[in-house]
Order: C-alpha cells, then structure tokens, then sequence
DNA sequence: CTACTTGCAAAGCCTTTGCAAACTA
DNA sequence: TAGTTTGCAAAGGCTTTGCAAGTAG
C-alpha cells in the first residue's frame, strides 16, 4: 500500500471514479506524490512538475490536491503558514519535524497513541475524527553532529 | 496558577523583567487573556479590546502576543489558516476541537500522552521539544443532540 | 462538441512591517 | 526628554477564485 506503483494506481482510480479528467499535468503530480518521499509542501511540487510542464501554474497544483483531499489520497499536514502533503500515507498520523534540519518524518507506529485516542474518548467523551499532530524538536542525526 | 488574577501577575511580572512599557492596551490584553474562558483568536481578542479602545489596531494585538509567546506566557494554537491564543496554560497541550460547534477545548491531563513522548524519544531517537497536537471531532454536547 | 481543466492575474486572509505621532518612564 | 509603543496603511506569504483559452472524452 505504500510502494509507488500501487499508491499512483490507486490514486488514479479514485481520479477515475470520482469522473475527473486524466489530464497529463494530474498524472503527473499523481506521479510526483506516490514516488516522492519527503512531505512536499506545494512550491516543491510546483518546481518539479515545471520540468515537465514549464508553463504550468501553482493554482493547477492546488487544485489537484483539492481534489486528492477530498478523495481522501493525501493527507495535508497543516503547518502553521504552509501546507506540506504526504501521498503515502494519506490518513492522519502524527509527524515529527526537526527545528535543526527541517526535516519532516513520519511518526505512524507510535503504538501508544491508540491508548491516548482511547483515553480522549473516554475521559472527555469526544469523538475524534481527524488530526493534527506536530512534534517539534532534534532528530538524531542533528543530535549526533552536537 | 490557572486563577486569572495570579494568571495575570504573572504576565505583568514578565512584561515588566523584559523591561517593557506598561500601555493601557497591553494592560488590557493581559487581564483579557487571563480571564477569556476560550481560546480566542486575535481578531476576537480586537474586537473585545475595541470596547475600551475603540482605536485600537489589530497590529498592537499581534505586536503584544508576540512579545508575550517569546516570554513563555502565552501558547499559539496552531490551526490551517489561523492562530488562536491560550493564556491560561501557556505551555504546549493537546486541544480538542469539534467540528459541529467549532468548541476548541483543552485537551491537557491526558495521561497516556507522556507515554507517547517517552515511545517518541525511544523509538524514534527524536527529542521532542515543542508540540501542536489537534485533534478534530464531535464533542460531547453536539453528540448527545444527535 | 461539450464540459471540464488549465494558466494567468487578481483577490482573499491572516500576519508582519514601516513610519510618524503619541506616550511611558 | 529619550526611547518605546501605537495606529494606520502598505506589504507579505500562502491559498483560492474568476475567467477566457485549451483539451479530454
């Protein structure tokens, strides 16, 4: 589910399904997303499609990943000024992020996080559905280098 | 430590080592941020002072917010598009908020969240310093509606 | 051929900045 | 009085929107 190949079919699929058009500029940033493994914010992903598309515009990359939100196919990770995107994964799970290199990383598999979504539900009766959850702090490799 | 009145000593105790003027307006915001039940955004925060200040500018409330995180005495909840301003618990902790009444609530004494901090430290080698943890959902009093 | 998509430019939103006037200490 | 702070207006950064031209189906 997360090797790019089946991560672009599956985006495609649900482009398909959803009746959106199969426009070159999509499959491209379909592409882009399924195979990139950083979490690109959307001037990143703009830069690298204009090597293939040296004309194409920053509102087409929003518009795309619009629709990918809306199908569920990418999951924005909504930092304070900008929005980077993670295609694959593409359903809330936390990140970490280093303040020395900037580094994003996924942090899925933290096991005890399932024992927090439980305690919310049951100490303050919430249901939660969605979310945003940012760690800040120094990775190992800058660690080392101190 | 969480009573407005020692909330706001303590603000002022900052405000005042940093060698900072004490304006009518800042007065205004500390007592305002002490006592606000919410967690409220900047605008609303404006709209509030305008009552002792009609000429008040939103950039004299940024201005003073900044100066109050860079002292610790104020947290920035961190959302997509805007921030909202917690000066009650001004240290990082998770919030909870519904999307049916848009209710932003604390979401601190969570207990098991230490538990993720230690997995993240352990498992990840990464050292967490801050954090903007948001989780979205229904609560309580929406559910019981439905 | 028709409806959807693109690219461009303009607009929107929230937040920050520059600067003269006002004010704290 | 001297140095901060204020209010106003303009600018900034990211994202969205409007619209004519282009294109997939």
């Amino acid at each position: 589910m997360t090797d790019p190949h089946s991560r672009y079919e599956t985006m495609l699929a649900h482009l398909k399904a959803r009746g959106g058009r199969l426009t070159s500029q999509r499959l491209a940033l379909l592409q882009l997303l399924s195979v990139s493994e950083g979490h690109p914010n959307a001037a990143q992903l703009h830069d690298q499609l204009q090597a293939q598309f040296p004309a194409i515009s920053l509102a087409t990359v929003y518009k795309t990943l619009t629709l990918l939100k809306e199908e569920g196919e990418v999951f924005e990770i909504d930092l304070g000024s900008e929005s980077h995107y993670d295609g694959h994964k593409p359903y809330p799970h936390p990140h970490l992020i280093c303040r020395q290199c900037q580094k994003i990383m996924d942090g899925d598999d933290i096991r005890r996080m399932d024992a927090v979504l439980q305690e919310i539900r049951e100490r303050y009766d919430f249901q939660v559905l969605q979310s945003q959850l940012v760690f800040y702090g120094v990775c190992r490799d800058c660690r080392q280098e101190a």
